[in-house]
RNA sequence: AGGCCUUUAGCCAAGCGGUAAGGCAACGGACUUUGACUCCGUCAUUUCACUAGUUCGAAUCUAGUAAGGCCUACCA
C-alpha cells in the first residue's frame, strides 16, 4: 500500500485518539441499494476503509435501506461484489432495516420526551408551513398533541391503520431555525409496500436523518463520513444523537465529492445511458461504474492508489482523467506481460526468407521484469505490421519507422528493409515487399548499423485473429454536469478493430492483462473465446510522438 | 430573516505563527530493441481569492469584501 498523505479527517481522528475522545476508530460505508456503484463510491469506500485501517480500526458495510420504494436486492448483491473486488472485507455486513425495532423505540422515546409528534398535514401543507430560506416556518396545528395521543396515533400508524401519506411523525425542534432541516423534520412516514429485507413487517419507515445517526450509534461508529451536502444535516444528526439517550455518540464529518474530467457519475445520467441504449449496459467498459471499469480492465490497486494520492478535502474536486491513467499504467507496468499485437494490419512479405520456413525466437514476457517468464514467437516469410508504422511518402528525419528504402528492427526478430510497395488497381497498398538481414537476428548483439527505429509485428503463419475494442471518453468535454449530454456524446467512444495477436495468446482468459507493445494496456474481455479473441484497451501508452 | 461551507500552480493537494511538501499534466535533456519505461533538470517571492489589521514575523490569527457551492422530498 502506498503512502497516503495527511488530510483533515485523519488529523481529526488522530487528535481525538490522542485526547481520549475515542479509543478506537470504526467507520462505515452506507450505500443505498438502489444503483450500481461507481468510482465516486470507490472513493467513499477507500476513504472509510483506509482511514480506519491507518489507525488499526475497522469498517462496517451497512445497506441504507430505509426507503423500500427505491431499493432492490439486485443492488445489494452487486455492491457486495464490487466491495470484494476492491479488496475490502467489512467488519460486519448489516442493513439499516436490521435496526427498525430499535429505531422505532427511539421514536417512542422522543414522543415520551415531548420531542416528537404525529402530524396530519399533507405533504403540500408541510411544505407550505415550512417557510423558505427567507422566511421562518409556522408550527403545525398538530404540534401540541398530548404525549398519550401521539403514542396512540404512532402505534396505529405502525399497525397499518392509516394510508400512505396521511400522517407522519415529526421531531419537535424549531420552525424558525435558519437551517431548514431543523424545522420539525419528518422522521417517520407511512409506506405500505413490501421491503426487500423486512417483507411486510413494517409499513412505517424512518427517514435517513433519523435512522442514520441512530444506526451509527447502535454500531458504535466513531466517525460517520459523508459528502458535503450533508453539512446542513449535521445539526439534526447531533440533535438525534443528543436526544435519544444513546450510549455511543458518533461524529459526522463531511468531505467533498470526487469529479473526474470527461466522466459523469450522476445516477440519472447513468441510467439514461443504459435505458436509452447509448451504452451496452452498466458493465459497458466505457461506464464509470465499478462493474464497467472492471470489464474495461481497471485494477483495484490502480483505483486505490489514484484515490489515495488525490487526497481528501472539503472541495468538490475535478481531477484530470490523466491522473487516473497514470495510476493504471503505474500498476500494470511491471505486472503484465508485453506481447505483440497488430491492431490495424498491413501485410509484409520477406522476399529473401525461404517459403515454408518457420523460426522460433525466445522473448521475455516483460523486459523490465524477468520474473514474468518468457515465451516464443515465430518468424516466417509473411508477417503483419501496423499500418501506421509505414509511411508512403518520403519521410523526414524524425520518422523512426518504416518507409520505402528504410530499414527498421522488427522487435525481437530481424532488421527488415522495405524494397517495394505493392498496390492494387485502386491504388491502395496491398502489401510491402521487404528483405531481412540474417546477421541482425535478435540476441546476436549486431551493431554494425542502426535501424530507423523498432516496430512490432506478428507472424502471419501463426497469428491469432483478434478483435480490439478501443475506447475514448463517452463525453467530449470536461464539464462534470450531465446537462445536454446527448449533444456532448463522443461518437468515437468505442471503436472496434480487427487484427492479430501472437499465437502465445490463444489461451488467454477473461480479465488477463497485457501491454501490447506500443499499443497500450489491454484486458481480455468476458466474451473472448478460443477462436474469437476480444481485447479491451484499458489505457493507451503515453506518447510524445505528435510533437 | 437567511443559514452553512469553500478559496494554495493548468488539475489535485500538504501546510495548523518561523519564511510555500508531494503527485498528475507540461516543458527541456540523457538513455532506449516500445516515440513507452527509467533517469536528470525546469515549473507559486507582483507567492497562498482580495483588502485592511494584529505580530519581530501571517497561507496560517482578526475584520471586511469578492467569487463559487449546498440547503425550502413524507429521497439518501
Amino acid at each position: 500500500m502506498m503512502e497516503n498523505t495527511s488530510n483533515f479527517i485523519k488529523t481529526i481522528m488522530k487528535q481525538e485518539l490522542e485526547n481520549g475522545v475515542v479509543d478506537h476508530i470504526l467507520t462505515r460505508f452506507p450505500p443505498e441499494p438502489n444503483a450500481y456503484l461507481h468510482i465516486g463510491h470507490a472513493r467513499a469506500i477507500i476513504t472509510n476503509f483506509e482511514l480506519a485501517k491507518s489507525f488499526g480500526g475497522k469498517t462496517n458495510l451497512r445497506f441504507d435501506d430505509t426507503n423500500p420504494v427505491k431499493e432492490d436486492v439486485e443492488f445489494v448483491e452487486a455492491i457486495k461484489e464490487d466491495l470484494a473486488w476492491l479488496g475490502y472485507t467489512p467488519e460486519i455486513v448489516v442493513y439499516g432495516s436490521s435496526y427498525f425495532e430499535e429505531t422505532y423505540e427511539k421514536a417512542i422515546l422522543l414522543i415520551k420526551k415531548g420531542l416528537a409528534f404525529v402530524c396530519d398535514l399533507s405533504q403540500e401543507e408541510v411544505s407550505a408551513y415550512r417557510g423558505d430560506t427567507n422566511n421562518p416556518g409556522k408550527n403545525s396545528p398538530y404540534r401540541d398533541r398530548s404525549i398519550e395521543e401521539n403514542l396512540k396515533l404512532f402505534e396505529e400508524m405502525k399497525n397499518g391503520v392509516y394510508p400512505n401519506g396521511s400522517k407522519t411523525l415529526r421531531a419537535k425542534i424549531d420552525m424558525s431555525s435558519p437551517n431548514i432541516n431543523m424545522r420539525d423534520p419528518v422522521i417517520y412516514r407511512i409506506i405500505h409496500i413490501n421491503h426487500h429485507q423486512t417483507g411486510d413487517k413494517w409499513c412505517i419507515y424512518p427517514m435517513y436523518d433519523f435512522a442514520h445517526p441512530l444506526q451509527d450509534s447502535f454500531e458504535g461508529i466513531t466517525h460517520s463520513l459523508c459528502s458535503l451536502e450533508y453539512e446542513d444535516h449535521r445539526p439534526l444528526y447531533d440533535w438525534v444523537i443528543n436526544n435519544c439517550d444513546v450510549k455511543h455518540k458518533p461524529r459526522q464529518i463531511e468531505f467533498g465529492r470526487l469529479g473526474i474530467t470527461n466522466m459523469i457519475m450522476s445516477k440519472r445520467y447513468l441510467k439514461q445511458l443504459v435505458d436509452e441504449g447509448y451504452v451496452k449496459g452498466y458493465d459497458d467498459p466505457r461506464m464509470p461504474t465499478l462493474t464497467g471499469l472492471r470489464r474495461r480492465g481497471f485494477t483495484p490497486n490502480a483505483i486505490k492508489n489514484f484515490i489515495l494520492s488525490t487526497g481528501l478535502s472539503k472541495i468538490n474536486s475535478t481531477i484530470d482523467y490523466e491522473m487516473l491513467e497514470h495510476f493504471l499504467r503505474d500498476d500494470l507496468k511491471m505486472k503484465s506481460a508485453r506481447p505483440m499485437a497488430v491492431i490495424d494490419p498491413l501485410k509484409v512479405v520477406i522476399t529473401n526468407y525461404p517459403e515454408g520456413k518457420v523460426e522460433e525466437l525466445p522473448v521475455l514476457n516483460n523486459m523490465e521484469n524477468p520474473e514474468l517468464g518468457s515465451h516464443t514467437i515465430t518468424f516466417s516469410r509473411n508477417l503483419y505490421i501496423e499500418k501506421e508504422d509505414f509511411l508512403e511518402e518520403k519521410p523526414n528525419k524524425h520518422w523512426k519507422r518504416l518507409s520505402k528504402g528504410l530499414e527498421v528492427r522488427l522487435m525481437n526478430a530481424y532488421f527488415i528493409k522495405c524494397e517495394e510497395v505493392i498496390y492494387d488497381e485502386k491504388g491502395e497498398i496491398v502489401e510491402l515487399h521487404c528483405t531481412y538481414d540474417e546477421k541482425t537476428k535478435n540476441g546476436t548483439g549486431f551493431n554494425e548499423r542502426k535501424p530507423n527505429g523498432t516496430i512490432h509485428f506478428v507472424d502471419a503463419a501463426t497469428a491469432q485473429s483478434a478483435t480490439f475494442n478501443l475506447f475514448e471518453p463517452l463525453i467530449l468535454d470536461s464539464v462534470v454536469s450531465s446537462e445536454n449530454f446527448k449533444e456532448r456524446l463522443n461518437p468515437n467512444s468505442w471503436v472496434t478493430k480487427e487484427g492479430f495477436v501472437e499465437a502465445w495468446l490463444k489461451d488467454t482468459k477473461p480479465m488477463d492483462k497485457y501491454q501490447f507493445v506500443r499499443n497500450g494496456y489491454f484486458t481480455t474481455d468476458y466474451e473472448s473465446k478460443g477462436n474469437k479473441l476480444i481485447f479491451n484497451r484499458i489505457v493507451n501508452l503515453k506518447s510524445s510522438f505528435t510533437k
